[in-house]
DNA sequence: TTAGCGGCAGCAATCGATTGCAATTAATAT
DNA sequence: ATATTAATTGCAATCGATTGCTGCCGCTAA
C-alpha cells in the first residue's frame, strides 16, 4: 500500500494523501475524512526510508554500547529509548564490542542509516580511531556521552560525580572505625580514574598519604576478578578492614574471597561496591554500593537529545551527584 | 558526498560508481580503480534509505522484546545481532513493553521500517491482539520465535524441552533423598506451562500424585516474590527438602527466606532454578540452574533466519535439549 | 461586470540510490 | 573494407514519499 494508490481509490492525487497524512493544512474537510478512512482501512503504514529519503530525517537516533549484556548500559538504552519514543524517535541500540574496527562498523552503520544523533555508552568511545571515526563520518551529528565527556561544539556529556563518590564512600568507612581500606579498580577508564582519584582524596581526609595506598588496578570487571584480586590482598595485607570496589560484580566476587578466609562481613571487613546493581540486592551479604545515577543521567541524555534535535539549546555537560545506598555489607 | 558528487569527480555517470560500489561488473578496470580510490577518499557511505528505496530490502531485522533489562533476553538478542551482523544484517532491537499498544505499536515501526524479518522474545506475541497486529502488517515477513511456536506458514520457532528438564531436575533431587518437593512457577505462559507440566511428570515417577503437589502458580518474578512464595511454603509444608523455582531470580529470593528460616541449602532444602544466569553464580550457596540453552537458541534462531532470508528452506521447528548446571544448592 | 482573494487540488521536481536497455567504441573475424 | 561481437558507458525510469508552485473555482466587493 503506497499513498498513489491510497490516492486513486479517493479519486485525488498523492499530493492530497500526503497532505493528510502529516496533518497539513489544503485538503477539504469531506476528503480528508474519506482519506483518513482508507488510510485506517488498507493498515497504511509510510515507508520511512521514502519519507527519510526526502525529508532528509530519519528520526533514528544510534545507541553506541561497547556490551549489552552490561546491566547498568542496557538499562540506560532501556530508559533513552523509551524516552525518545515519547518523541517519535526510534533507537538504533548497536553493540560495538571491544575493536576500533567493531566499532568504527558501526559509526559507519549509523550513518548509512542517516542517524540524528549518536549516544555513546561505556568506554567505546574512549580510543583515537574512534574519535577520528567519528569526526569522519559524523561531523555534524551531536553526540551525547553518558558518563564522559569532550570538549567539541556537537558533544554533550553527562557526568556523575563519581570522584566525590567514592570519597564519601571512604568517610563513610572511616566513621565505622575502619582505617586500613582497600581499593579495586578495573581496567583504565576516564571513569575509572576519577574513581581513584577520589579514593584517594578520601583516604587522604583518614590522613593516608597516596604512596601507602592499598590501590589494586587492572582488576577484571567480573566475579573472578574480584575473588582473585581480593585472594591476593588478604595474602597481602591480612590487617585489611574495609574495601571498595569500582564494580558490583568485582565487590561480590571479593566478598566470597574474604568469606572463604574465615572473615566476617562487615565485622572484620566492610565492602562496598559501586553500580547500585541488581547485583547488590542478590548476594550475601546484601552490598551497601554506590549509586551512580545511571537513571539520571540517561533521563537528563535522553532530555538533552530531546532539546537538541528540536534545536533548543542545552548546556554541554551536566554533572550529577551520586548517593551510597547502604546495605548489609557496611 | 552522493553517487553523482563522486561520478562528476570521476567524469562519469553515476551508474558507474553504482556498478563500482556494488562490485558489479561493467567498469573498466582503470576507472573503477580510480573510482574507489575517490570512494574512499571522500569517505563515502551509502545512503541506506535510498538503496533500500529501490531495492526494497531493508538489511534489517526486527528484535522485539518484551522486556530488554531480563539478562537472558538481552543475551539473546546480542548473539543473534552478532551472528546476523556477520551477514550484513542490521538487527533492531525493541522493547516492546506489555501493553498490546506497545507491541503493535512496535510491529508498525517494524512494517515503517520495511524489516526483513522479525524474532520475537519473551512471551510479547501471546496475546490475540499482537497476532492479528502481525497478520495485518507483517503478513508476508517471516517471524521467528524464541522458545515458542505458531502453527503458520511463515513463522519459526525454536523450544528447548524445559518439560524433560525440570522432570530431569525432579529425578536429581530424588537421587539425593528428596520426597517432599515442591515447584514456584511464575505467571503463566506456554513456557511456564510446559514447566508445570514437567514437574507434574517428575513427581509422578517419585511415585506423587498430581492432586497432592505442592506448585505455587503466580510467584512474581523477581527475588522478592520468590522471598515472599518461600515465607508461604515454608509456613504451610515446613517440612519441604527440595524446591524448583521456574526462575533463577525466584530461586535466589527464596534462598534468602530459607535461609533466615534457619534451614540448610542443600542440606535440609536443596533449592534449582532456571535460566542459568549470572545470578546463580552471584547468590550464596551458588544455584543449581536448569540451562534453557538460550545460547544454543539463539545461535539455531540466527542461522534460520540467515537461511530463510537467502532463500533456503528450514524446518519450522526445532526441539533443543536443556541440561542441569549443578552448584552449591543441590 | 470585473478585479481580487482565499481555499483546494494537482503537477512536477526532488531526495539518493539501482538497473534494464540503448548507444558508443574498440577489437576481431571475414 | 565491412560485418560481427564484446566491453564500456550513459540515459532514463523507478522506488515512495514531500512540497513549492501554479491553476482553477467560487465568492465578495467595487
Amino acid at each position: 500500500m503506497t499513498i498513489y494508490e491510497i490516492a486513486r481509490e479517493a479519486g485525488v492525487s498523492a499530493s492530497s494523501v500526503s497532505r493528510v497524512i502529516n496533518n497539513k493544512p489544503g485538503v477539504n474537510k469531506q476528503m480528508r475524512v474519506k482519506i483518513q478512512q482508507l488510510l485506517e482501512k488498507y493498515h497504511y503504514v509510510p515507508n520511512e526510508a521514502a519519507r527519510g529519503l526526502v525529508t532528509s530525517n530519519s528520526k533514528l537516533v544510534g545507541v553506541l554500547i561497547a556490551d549489552i549484556r552490561a546491566q547498568h548500559h542496557i538499562r540506560g538504552a532501556y530508559h533513552i529509548a523509551n524516552e525518545l519514543a515519547r518523541h517519535n524517535y526510534f533507537c538504533m541500540i548497536l553493540n560495538t564490542g571491544n575493536s576500533d574496527e567493531e566499532r568504527t562498523a558501526c559509526i559507519q552503520l549509523l550513518r548509512q542509516r542517516q542517524a540524528e544523533a549518536a549516544v555513546l555508552m561505556g568506554s567505546t568511545f574512549r580510543t583515537a580511531a574512534v574519535q577520528v571515526a567519528i569526526e569522519q563520518f559524523l561531523p555534524d551529528t551531536p553526540i551525547f556521552i553518558m558518563n564522559g565527556f569532550i570538549d567539541l561544539p556537537n558533544v554533550y556529556g553527562v557526568l556523575s560525580d563519581e570522584r566525590w563518590g567514592i570519597a564519601d564512600c571512604v568517610a563513610m568507612l572511616g566513621r565505622k572505625g575502619k582505617r586500613s581500606i582497600a581499593f579495586f579498580v578495573d581496567q583504565p577508564t576516564p571513569s575509572s580514574a576519577l574513581k581513584t582519584e577520589g579514593f584517594i582524596r578520601g583516604m587522604a581526609a583518614l590522613g593516608r598519604e597516596e604512596a601507602g595506598l592499598w590501590i589494586y588496578r587492572d582488576v577484571e570487571g567480573s566475579q573472578n576478578g574480584g575473588y582473585e584480586a581480593a585472594k591476593r590482598l588478604l595474602a597481602e595485607h591480612p590487617e585489611v578492614d574495609g574495601l571498595i570496589c569500582s564494580q558490583d560484580i568485582i565487590a561480590c566476587g571479593a566478598m566470597r574471597a574474604i568469606q572463604k578466609s574465615g572473615r566476617s562481613i562487615p565485622g572484620d571487613v566492610a565492602v562496598i561496591g559501586v553500580d547500585n546493581s541488581s547485583y547488590a540486592e542478590i548476594c550475601t551479604p546484601r552490598l551497601t554500593s554506590l549509586d551512580n545515577m545511571i537513571f539520571d543521567s540517561c533521563v537528563t541524555i535522553a532530555h538533552k537529545l530531546v532539546d537538541v534535535l528540536n534545536g533548543d539549546s542545552t548546556n554541554q555537560r551536566t554533572m550529577l551527584l551520586t548517593s551510597i545506598v547502604e546495605r548489609e555489607s557496611t
